[in-house]
DNA sequence: AGATATTTGTTCTATATCGAACGTTCTATA
DNA sequence: TATAGAACGTTCGATATAGAACAAATATCT
């Protein structure tokens, strides 16, 4: 008889209970016009905006129909701008609008929060152990997904 | 300057990722007929079949509205049966089928696949200590929940 | 150069998820 | 015992997600 192991259920449970924690605490903090997966996408830009479409959905690791998706809201929401490129005009790069950089302080604030809310039994050493492991394990099932040709890598 | 912490970032596309693996681990087994999702509200039963819904709900940990509509789903497909308690006609019980029960078996399989590529560049010890982690996380989390009265657990 | 193949981002369809509003049934209270 | 309140499960509306099909643009091959 084979252990148990039930690491995929306990993932997608802490997900969805962070995710709701989280959306939770952007209501509290009155950033009610973002939510958890919007600020997902918008990160990468906080960190280098003007970046394109493709650079995008390889940080926010996403699909490109969500991708596309996600920018139509961030677009009608005023937070990014598409900006076809001249180039190679099939590619788009995105922009931050003046707007959003307001909103970005307050989102760092709540995701500090939730950060202290996430760990908040966890010592400095055990933290960065399962942050380790966690990226290991990323690491791994993103070579798992190339090698079976997923898309949305 | 803080340190950048990411639990949630990674979190969410480890769980995205074997989503994926799984869904398509259960396409190569012929397992169409069921998701990852189906199989999780699922798996509560298998261990201890004629539940209520309450039970169910607090095994999958999800929110009434979701585990009513996944319901849905398995008893269209023939999975389960929704039992109208005679005590106290707000409640149900859920009761598997005997096509669910043929099932069975193929989705342990195809779980026990994932766990292999889950984990397989983990050893024992390290498996242990990293779900030791998910699961006081996990606790944790829900803890805040409560606290926070979030609906769903 | 022209034909074919590939890449890019969008759109369509389906799934899973939650909160809020709802009707039904039970419980407690006045 | 009648009624107000609580609990239960369903339904509705919205969000996030992916795969498949698509049109436009570019790259490759002969």
């Amino acid at each position: 008889m084979e252990k148990l192991r039930e690491g995929g259920f306990l993932i997608t449970k802490i997900r969805q209970l962070s995710q709701q924690i989280f959306n939770n605490l952007l209501k509290d903090y009155n950033l009610n016009e973002i939510s958890a997966a919007q600020g997902r996408v918008m990160f990468p830009l906080w960190q280098k905006d003007n970046i394109s479409f493709q650079e995008l959905k390889r940080k926010a690791l996403l699909s490109k129909a969500t991708l596309s998706y996600m920018l139509d809201k961030l677009e009608e929401a005023g937070h990014i701008k598409r900006i076809r490129s001249e180039e190679d005009k099939r590619t788009i790069n995105i922009k931050l609008t003046k707007k959003n950089k307001v909103l970005q302080e307050k989102y760092f604030q709540v995701s500090n929060k939730m950060n202290e809310i996430f760990y908040k039994d966890f010592s400095e050493k055990e933290i960065n152990e399962f942050e380790g492991y966690l990226r290991r394990l990323l690491d791994s099932l993103i070579q798992v997904s190339k090698e079976n040709k997923l898309k949305n890598i």
